[in-house]
DNA sequence: CGCTGTGTTGAGGAAGATCAAGCGCCGTGG
DNA sequence: CCACGGCGCTTGATCTTCCTCAACACAGCG
């Protein structure tokens, strides 16, 4: 299901996972290497966009994580979405190029322009679908929130992200470098950082998961999946 | 803020919303108006599109009320978001028309097919701005579940739909007709309908809702948003 | 060396779920 | 015409999940 193009080295996890959206010819291909070879980073915590203000122009993660994210006037925090490499932001086709939420790096984050779309048909293609699947993620986590108890929202998180790190190459194996910490996880799931620590620590005595040194390992993700009823993304999208 | 143009009769919620979101041209008006007098009607509990089937083609929600929803494996339920006149369905740029839910109709529930955008700017314009709409409510409604407590869960759901049926043109003064039970609410709001009844009789209690008939009003809807830090979204969107 | 951020643990409390029952309303069918 | 059943709303009792508050261990880092 998922296919690596000719020009997309495992090294590059942006490029790959375009190029399993959608089979990227020569001038995609190139278009996408040289624009990350212009990729700025920026720190962590630092904001790739401010929710209300304009935005620079589309650009497409080359490496680390950000988040969007909505502060209550309380304080009171929740993660929209992650954002991982690979994955585009910005890409409004709407004449207004507005911010519909705040983004905030959360590990050091490398950047670069998006590629225009009419580079090629086929990046095209790859951004469509990049498009449909972040709508499909965020129709995920509101079931997520509404219906799931904490250990199903966890572990559905896990299985999400362990399915975009496949993508893009980062992941294999049901393994992944977990640069979130538990407070972070709450933030998403909505629940309080010392609640996801005693979840976590069930999980991992029902032996679900492994989870030391900022390694997660989805102990059977198929089983898992099973579990929770998912199927995965691409799949519903493409079909 | 919400204007209504010569061709959008307060009679028509559909024309009305999306007059309001773009000025309307008369080719743009007629094409709706014609459109809309071709309606088709769907009882209630009909699906208006069904998870990873092909969609027919882009719809227009003449009158009634529908919800987007996904349904666990074991039952459980939840509403992505609600569909009302004047919203717009299946309007994905992508190349494959595949709906990413189901949507049902909550009413008897009336649509036509959406003329395309290039009947006008103006049209296109409209579209645009409601499809960015869509996007900041789904954005509201994971706030909502994730950082909410059961009181602000329905008193941001009241305002939002307040918000949304001034805008068409069906409330007027806080004041607008719910068809909605209280176990589709439970559904939207990630609770059950006998905490939604409790929930709701406590805000009545304290004065912030009128609730009788299939009546709502919200008393004091200035007060109310103020209290929960919230703003139109049209302001945000459009600033 | 103290500081800050992250993970961990405990005790107690509050929000919301679950289970169960009853009520009023309305459409349907005898 | 009335009995019936279904649906939506309401209420009570009880239980579970998750939160809050607090404290402490540990590591990295200036």
């Amino acid at each position: 299901m998922i296919r690596l193009a000719t020009y997309a080295p495992r090294e590059q996890p942006a490029l790959t996972r375009l190029a399993a959206l959608a089979p990227l010819d020569a001038e995609a291909s190139v278009a996408v290497a040289t624009a990350i070879d212009h990729a700025a980073t920026m720190r962590p915590r630092a904001e790739l966009a401010v929710e209300g203000r304009r935005i620079a122009g589309p650009r497409l993660i080359v490496s680390g994580w950000a988040a969007r994210t909505k502060i209550m006037p309380d304080g009171r925090r929740q993660f929209l979405s992650f954002l991982l490499p690979g994955d585009l932001i910005g890409m409004c086709r709407q004449p207004r190029p507005i911010a519909t939420s705040t983004i905030v790096a959360l590990t050091p984050v490398a950047t670069c322009a998006a590629p225009p779309a009419d580079v090629s048909p086929w990046l095209a293609e790859a951004y469509a679908m990049s498009a449909a699947l972040e709508e499909a993620y965020l129709l995920a986590h509101i079931v997520r929130l509404g219906r799931m108890h904490a250990q199903e929202r966890i572990a559905d998180l896990l299985l999400e992200l362990l399915e975009r790190l496949t993508l893009n190459g980062m992941a294999s194996g049901g393994q992944f470098e977990m640069p979130l910490t538990q407070e972070m996880l709450g933030d998403a799931l909505g629940l309080t950082s010392v609640h996801i620590n005693r979840m976590l620590q069930a999980a991992r005595r029902e032996g679900d998961i492994v989870w030391r040194e900022r390694q997660v390992e989805l102990v059977d993700p198929e089983k898992l999946a099973e579990r929770m009823g998912r199927r995965p993304m691409l799949v519903s999208a493409a079909a």
